[in-house]
RNA sequence: GCCGGAUUAGCUCAGCUGGUAGAGCAGCGGUUUUGUAAACCGAAGGUCACGGGUUCGAGUCCUGUAUCCGGCACCA
């Protein structure tokens, strides 16, 4: 017998071999009928399944939120099935359930195309009609493979003979069609219903390794309803919108060409943009003990031999020759150069923890698939500074790293998606002895300073030592690593810096890399599709709008975008011979945070009549009060915070909450 | 780099099965002096990404190249 424990908290006992549907029939007819899977302490099991044990037990119906993933995977295996129906001879992979939808990988010599989809498309919805019993079946090993190689599943073979071999073997059976699967599924096809797409099609390796074959893999969307399919494509549509080359455009930030492929042409009011930005991030840099310098932009091989990088980042270097036949390159990264910073002269334990921070202007020959608007550049400009320190300095620096970057981000408004732990990779410098000692110690920090979930990446950290990572999300979803921290424990060897310890011994200080916005390009995109171009008053390139309704203003206009500029406001006019209305609407559609209108009435009395982005209302002013207002405004976020400590309480020391 | 798509006026897009290009907005010229989300009139604007081919004839079909877009790989 088992004992199950029912969500209203009753318990019920069940012969053994008791399923799902078994249960559900013994509550109610109907709930037997609307069942599609079970959750049995926390875990999904098919209906159909004996259950294994007793527990916390729950019976899900198809618009149970735990169901979505599970209606997604078998809009999978439909997809996967209408495709062998429809394109005999090709292979199946895998195809999983993935945020929002689900995807098939397919082996296949030609590739699928556009006009496809449809048509598998109205395959799929006629196997969702044909409402095939999904059945599961345990497989003893040696005949799964041999059974798969037989009917030409090579891959499917591969994969079974790859699982442990404690895994038990399981074939989910659909219809006539059948696939390895580890479940659970629906309890047949005609559960997955209707409400889904398939969006795009899609090159994609074997096993995610470029030197494996490419197979075709085919991107659908699935939800519980059709009401939220409509919603979900809504969304996504509402989403492009805000795409930050569109915007770009639309106001007249930036703009890329052929010419200079993953280079960026800023326009004036793009400029001001990264500029309020940069200015915004030396300040916080000051305030938190770091020192700016600036370091050439070409260097000799030499320098980039003896670091390594010509060896194992060469591939993705500018290079030049000169007529004296030096070979040169273009630094796709300022490491190099702040240790020959800190290789001048003599350093002592004493100027550690020594911060050197830079605006580096670097450049990668990415390839040419890897180009994404701002996002993934050529070149760019980091953030990036190093503290070099000692052993013991790590955890302190990397919290106060982290500290540093939350404030930051809380004052743009972005939230970190999610925080990565890159641990070693197979290539890479270094012993085992000093990757553990490294990978532990950034560990320890993050989980003090970072109140989310720390992931972690096998594998994946760069060659000289692991790395954090603060991801954020673009419109439609797509997360970017931003800010970093990398411990380096091989750099500072490789390009001899040392100190002198307490004990008159020479040391070699470690280095962390690290950046808050990583590259400010990147973090500039990810800032205009959170804001949709819609900037708070302090970043916004444009702040004021002064628009006259007649030209008997004209003059008044242009003395109040004088007296506001004074007060450091950036502002346009606009003079021209058009209806207030076709201005408020222009200059609105340009998300200006405040139109200043002036008539004459303005005019006659020195006032302005604010408008505010977002709002409909007006709010009459003095000029020198609206300055003056506006001015206070605008003021940085750590500006703001400063000069409020500055007027308040003696007791609460400036800037001391965010100096970290 | 790989797979799939796109590329027509400054921008957003139309152009059916081949018959030498069309709209809206913007820009320009004029009229209008206007009170909080689009005043009116007019003229102009294109080597249909680029190169080759098929055809009597190509924006449209074939082919090569480039860039961009969506993924994959890459992101030290």
């Amino acid at each position: 017998m088992i004992d199950l424990i029912f969500p209203d908290g009753s318990q019920r006992q069940y012969e053994d071999g008791a399923t799902g549907r078994s249960v559900a029939a013994s509550i109610a007819k109907s709930l037997e009928k609307r069942a599609v899977l079970i959750k049995l302490d926390g875990e999904l099991y098919d209906l159909d399944r004996a259950l294994p044990s007793g527990g916390v037990f729950e019976i899900l119906t198809r618009d149970a939120p735990e169901a979505l993933d599970t209606i997604r995977h078998d809009a999978s295996h439909v997809m996967a099935e209408a495709v062998q129906e429809l394109f005999p001879g090709t292979q199946v992979t895998i195809g999983p359930a993935i945020e929002d939808g689900f995807y098939y990988d397919f082996a296949r010599a030609t590739p699928f195309s556009l006009d496809d989809l449809a048509k598998i498309e109205q395959r799929m919805k006629e196997i969702v009609d044909r409402d095939e019993p999904i059945t599961r079946e345990v497989w003893n090993r040696e005949e799964a493979i041999a059974h798969f190689t037989e009917i030409g599943e090579a891959y499917k073979a591969e994969i079974i003979s790859d699982l442990p071999g404690t895994d038990e073997i399981t074939v989910y059976r659909q219809g006539q069609w059948k696939d390895l699967c580890r479940g659970p599924h629906l309890p047949s096809t005609k559960h997955v219903g209707k409400a889904f797409k398939l969006t795009k099609l899609a090159g994609a390796y074997w096993r995610g390794d470029h030197r494996n074959a490419q197979l075709q893999r085919i991107y659908g969307t699935a939800w519980a309803s059709e009401a939220d399919l409509e919603a979900y494509l809504t969304r996504i549509e509402e989403a492009e919108k805000r795409d930050h080359r569109k915007i770009g455009r639309a106001m007249d930030l930036f703009h890329l060409q052929e010419e200079a492929k993953g280079m960026i042409f800023w326009h004036p009011k793009g400029w001001t943009l990264f500029r309020t930005v940069q200015d915004y991030i030396r300040r916080r840099l000051d305030a938190g003990g770091y020192q700016e310098v600036k370091t050439p932009q070409i260097m000799d091989r030499g320098l980039w031999d003896r670091s390594g990088h010509w060896e194992k980042f060469g591939a993705n270097m500018f290079v030049c020759e000169t007529t004296e036949g030096e070979e040169l390159a273009v630094k796709p990264m300022n490491c190099p150069g702040h240790i020959q910073i800190f290789n001048v002269g003599q350093k002592s334990y004493r100027d550690l923890p020594l911060r050197l921070a830079e605006f580096g202007a670097c450049h990668r020959y990415e390839p040419s698939g890897a180009l994404h608007g701002i996002m993934r550049l050529r070149a760019f400009t980091q953030d990036d500074a190093h503290i070099f320190c000692r052993e013991d300095q790590i955890e302190e620096e990397t919290t106060r790293f982290v500290r540093l970057l939350n404030s930051v981000y809380s004052d743009f408004g972005v939230h970190l998606d999610s925080v990565k732990l890159a641990l070693r990779p197979d290539l890479r410098a270094g012993t085992d002895e000093v990757w553990d000692i490294a990978e532990d110690k950034l560990e320890r920090a993050a989980r003090q300073a970072v109140n989310i979930g720390i992931e972690r990446m096998p594998g994946e950290g760069a060659f000289y030592g692991p790395k954090l990572e603060f991801h954020l999300r673009d419109a439609i979803g797509r997360t970017w690593q931003c800010g970093t921290l990398q411990l380096d424990f091989v750099l500072p060897e490789r390009l001899d810096a040392e100190y002198t310890a307490e004990d008159g011994s020479k040391q070699r200080p470690v280095v962390l890399h690290r950046a808050v916005f990583g590259a400010v390009e990147r973090f500039l995109g990810i800032l205009i599709e959170n804001h949709a171009g819609a900037f708070p008053l302090w970043l916004a390139p444009t702040q004021v709008v002064v628009a006259t309704i007649t030209s008997d203003a004209d003059d008044y206009a242009l003395a109040v975008a004088q007296e506001l500029r004074a007060a450091g406001l950036r502002v346009e006019t606009d003079l021209r011979n058009e209806k207030i209305n076709y201005k408020i609407r222009e200059h609105s559609l340009a998300k200006a945070p405040v139109i200043a209108v002036v008539g004459r009435r303005e005019a006659e009395e020195g006032k302005v009549a604010l408008r505010r982005f977002g709002s409909d209302g007006q709010e009459i002013l003095s000029l020198a009060q609206a300055a003056k207002t506006l001015a206070l405004e605008a003021l940085a976020p750590d500006v703001a915070r400063s000069t409020a400590a500055a007027s308040a309480s003696p007791r609460e020391p400036v800037g001391a909450r965010e100096a970290g």
